[in-house]
DNA sequence: GTTGAAAGACCTAGTGA
DNA sequence: TCACTAGGTCTTTCAAC
């Protein structure tokens, strides 16, 4: 059991939209031998609760022109407050930046950048990331190969 | 114009169903001002085409006890084709393992590892990874703090 | 917590403009 | 591309178990 608030029910409700969001209640239902109202209920409350954060629709990157993908390690000058506050401010408004973590060990902060080609991602570094104060050094990674790619959580 | 098969208006679609696959095809006509029958032409056509890939719910982390999120680099004792393919075949059958990308650089893998804690994390990395035939080096790093989390492509 | 039923909203395909 | 139609499906609520 994950947590004292879900049973079995509401675990293969959310393994189900995890992979499948367009599924209808009555699909569910028919799967889990509940009824409509009983899956209804229990999504609508796994909603409420933040379970599910969101339903979105995974585009393919390689078909709408994002077909690089960067990893860019990033460490900064100092790690008072104050820089540590202004980065992650400013770097979360660049489209290109899909994620960026703060991490621990040998440098602050890992972002994964979407860009069309390797000339967009030298732009983007250019005129976007190196352009913000505080920063030390970036190291960037690409993708060659994508092996697997989920959005899934075991449960 | 990002592609010769779109248009604005499938473009425009696409940005909304990433950030929210739940709108309504009634919804997204209003907002774009065109008729019903025109959204559920294009979406129809961008699943067919295979823009969207797949509609999915994205869940609270936090809340079902996957709090820990490790990025593992994974450099490989050689390249040969028999070594990639098979380190690729078998960790993607982790259940831990959300992501592998093969890499530029300086190591030949990157994981995004998401476990419930550290203690979980490390039975992961003892018994499942570190038991792959042919891997020199696993260089892992944690999440202190998310500060940017997107599924969505800039368009 | 669960159920079936019922009303309303939405999807979907088709027609004609 | 749009407006309209109509049948079928799904959502959502609610009284009752």
């Amino acid at each position: 059991m994950i947590n004292s608030e879900l049973d079995t029910t509401d675990i293969e409700i959310l393994k189900l939209l995890q992979r499948d969001a367009s599924l209808t209640n009555k699909e569910i239902s028919f799967k889990l031998h509940k009824s409509i109202a009983t899956i209804h209920e229990r999504v609508k409350r796994l909603k409420e609760q933040g379970y599910i954060q969101r339903v979105v629709a995974i585009l393919n990157r390689k078909k709408i022109n994002r077909s690089l993908i960067a990893f860019s390690q990033v460490l900064l000058n100092d790690h008072t407050a104050d820089t540590l506050n202004t980065f992650e401010q400013e770097v979360i408004k660049f489209d290109e930046v899909m994620e960026c973590f703060q991490m621990t060990g040998t440098f602050d902060f890992i972002l994964r950048i979407a860009t069309s080609d390797m000339e967009a991602y030298h732009s983007f570094y250019r005129n976007k990331l190196a352009t913000l104060p505080n920063i030390t050094t970036v190291q960037s990674f690409f993708v060659l190969s994508e092996t697997k790619s989920d959005t899934a959580y075991p449960l």
